[in-house]
DNA sequence: CCTTCGCTTGGACGGCCGTCCTAGGAAACT
DNA sequence: AGTTTCCTAGGACGGCCGTCCAAGCGAAGG
């Protein structure tokens, strides 16, 4: 078993209840006692296992790294670069709760870490980076090459703002509304995709 | 004068500074001493001025609020309600050095703001809901009354999106391109409310 | 049995935080 | 002139923060 925190090793379960409480308090605002209740242990024992909370931070971004990974890796399962496409868009769908509550893990982790100028910034951006990397080779598939990363990042930022506004207005609805506006954006996109193939 | 921090009360140069610094760094991030600093008072002077903290937040929102109303109403003067949604999208290109170093200042306080449950949290979102409902009301004089809610959301989350990734990537052009396919969608948005309007 | 070693404990530390309080100064008014 | 009122200065306070440390635990190995 890689996951599951009963029978996980100390620094495994610190890593996880850091990580979900970064995710709902915010990094900065999450403090060492904060993960030492959650995790049942005592506030000297981080130091055996991490050396400043700095570290854990590290830590936490190179477990969501990796899980996107796997996650981005498991979508290319997928037939065609559209129903990929679909794939993430359907994720705003599926977090669609926790979004509403605590918004979106990688937008306000980034946007805290860059309001700190913290020195894991750079890392945590690497979880954009993927997703825009993954998206624009998607686009590129689907034969809008020139205009992929533009496009990618037009995506990236539509799930961003719906995120950002319902994590404001606590309004779960507002995601199910938009993430139909988006599917049709992206179905123009397919057909353009479609268009330009064919003149090709 | 209503404005200028040289000659102005000390209360408002409180204010402007703690504006200025929760932009830049954040509301917790954000101590005192810095606003202090800043204004160059005594720490003690603070509490002649406000009872608390969240009081000098809960005056920064209501600067907040009375600027974007006289912003919103100065757009007012645009010749058609096309003219006027471009000048929101504008503001994003006119902004772009700002939100790039420090994001957009309601996205970023109303996220954080919500993270940390804050009491002061429904106020901030009056800013998106002042946006949110003059942005519906163009779409509605557009021809889009249907749909004019679900548009300005739309609209209103492209902005958000583009500032949260331009902050965090520190990316300029990031914005410039982006603003461009934005206009590319509002035009069409106006097309399609000329036909509607036309088939009425 | 005794040592060793990986892991844990709980408290001590210096520092900064938001808050509060008292004393003083500079005008304005009597 | 004296008095009142508004504003400011600067330090004291309790509390929580991230960090560090000395001591203790149980299991593995001699």
């Amino acid at each position: 078993m890689s996951s599951g925190s009963k029978e996980a090793g100390t620094r495994q379960r610190i890593v996880e209840a850091a990580d979900r409480l970064f995710y709902r308090q915010g990094y900065e605002h999450t403090s060492f006692s904060d993960i030492a209740d959650a995790v049942q242990i005592s506030r000297g024992n981080f130091y055996y296992h991490f050396r400043s909370k700095d570290e854990i931070l590290d830590a936490v971004i190179a477990a969501r790294l990796a899980a996107t990974g796997e996650m981005l890796a498991g979508w290319e399962r997928a037939a065609d670069p559209a129903a990929r496409l679909r794939s993430f868009i359907h994720l705003l769908f599926v977090n669609r709760l926790s979004i509403k509550a605590h918004g979106c893990p990688v937008g306000t982790l980034c946007g805290e870490l860059a309001k700190l100028d913290h020195p894991a910034r750079q890392e945590a951006n690497e979880l954009f980076t993927l997703f825009r990397a993954w998206l624009a080779r998607e686009f590129a598939r689907l034969g809008r090459g020139r205009e992929a990363d533009g496009l990618a990042l037009h995506l990236l930022a539509l799930s961003q703002g719906v995120a950002t506004l319902a994590h404001a207005f606590d309004d779960e609805a507002l995601i199910r509304r938009q993430v139909r506006l988006i599917e049709a954006w992206l179905d123009e996109q397919c057909r353009a995709g479609a268009r330009e193939k064919q003149s090709a």
